[in-house]
DNA sequence: TCCTTATCAATGCAATTGCATCTATATGGA
DNA sequence: TCCATATAGATGCAATTGCATTGATAAGGA
């Protein structure tokens, strides 16, 4: 139960990562904003949307995918929703969901701000570290992903 | 004017970084609302006032310190200082502005804050990877840093 | 000195988020 | 079938955040 205190080692990478993500996510918020374009998390939506297809997604399926409660998901679709980037289809098999679907402005959308962000990414990162670094960096983000639950 | 767009190397190193620090941020925000404790931008504020003594801080010192706007800054020290966890000072030499500084009982939220925020380091981070990997990982992200602004 | 501009900090208002709860449908057992 | 429980999604209300602006003092030149 006792947990022990962090090492000086441990301190120092989880400071310089809370610090660096919170500033690329502020740049790259900053220059969709420059560019009239919603925020990230509409990417993030859309993006899995357009993965998943013509079959599209059920909202609680995008929970998970996208970090979000699941009353931010509820909202947000409804936001895009009413920008017509998604559409919401009632479910044969389940009368209490529905399948979310992106719809062609949704797609149009996704393409515009992929314009920007990928160019935010290349500045930011891609610029930055080669691609063996880059291998590194992910391979080591990749040992702290989904953390177990401790109960 | 246009830029690249980014590699695949350059996309995942980034959705790691962006889900990683996300899961992390929020585990550990999990843990100090399970134990009754303030967010960690609370922590952030104490601990940059702790670190710098009795002189304390000027409220647009802590802008850049803890990443926050400046109504951020002003509304947080609002509500530390409602608590009692900071003091306003007025400043002699410049009527406009005013010192805050740590409280006792700021200090003492720090430790018990620290208590929580240190074992979910350790628990995230410190038991994930070895001090050398840690160091890698630090040096990479360091490299990403106050990224220059493009004019 | 006087005036213009810059800086520090706070705040009104709108949008977003978090929390708890609610409605509606589904599921599984008695 | 009926009921208790679980799951999908929405929403009321409070707290927080973002944006734009304001009030107040400072700084610097004419």
């Amino acid at each position: 139960m006792t947990k022990k205190s962090p090492s000086p080692e441990a301190i120092v990478a989880w400071a310089r990562l809370m610090r660096v993500s919170r500033q690329l996510v502020e740049r790259t918020e900053d220059a969709l904003k420059a560019n009239g374009l919603p925020p990230l998390a509409w990417y993030d939506v859309l993006h899995e949307l357009a993965e998943a297809g013509e079959g599209g997604l059920r909202p609680f399926e995008l929970i998970d995918r996208v970090l979000l409660a699941q009353y931010g998901v509820s909202r947000l679709l409804a936001r895009l929703e009413a920008d017509g980037l998604v559409e919401k289809l009632p479910v044969s098999d389940d009368g209490r969901g529905q399948t979310v679907r992106i719809t062609a402005s949704g797609r149009e959308m996704r393409r515009r701000i992929w314009a920007i962000y990928g160019a935010s990414i290349t500045e930011l990162m891609g610029d930055r570290l080669s691609a063996k670094e880059l291998g590194v960096l992910a391979g080591l983000l990749g040992r702290l992903r989904d953390p177990p639950v401790t109960d």
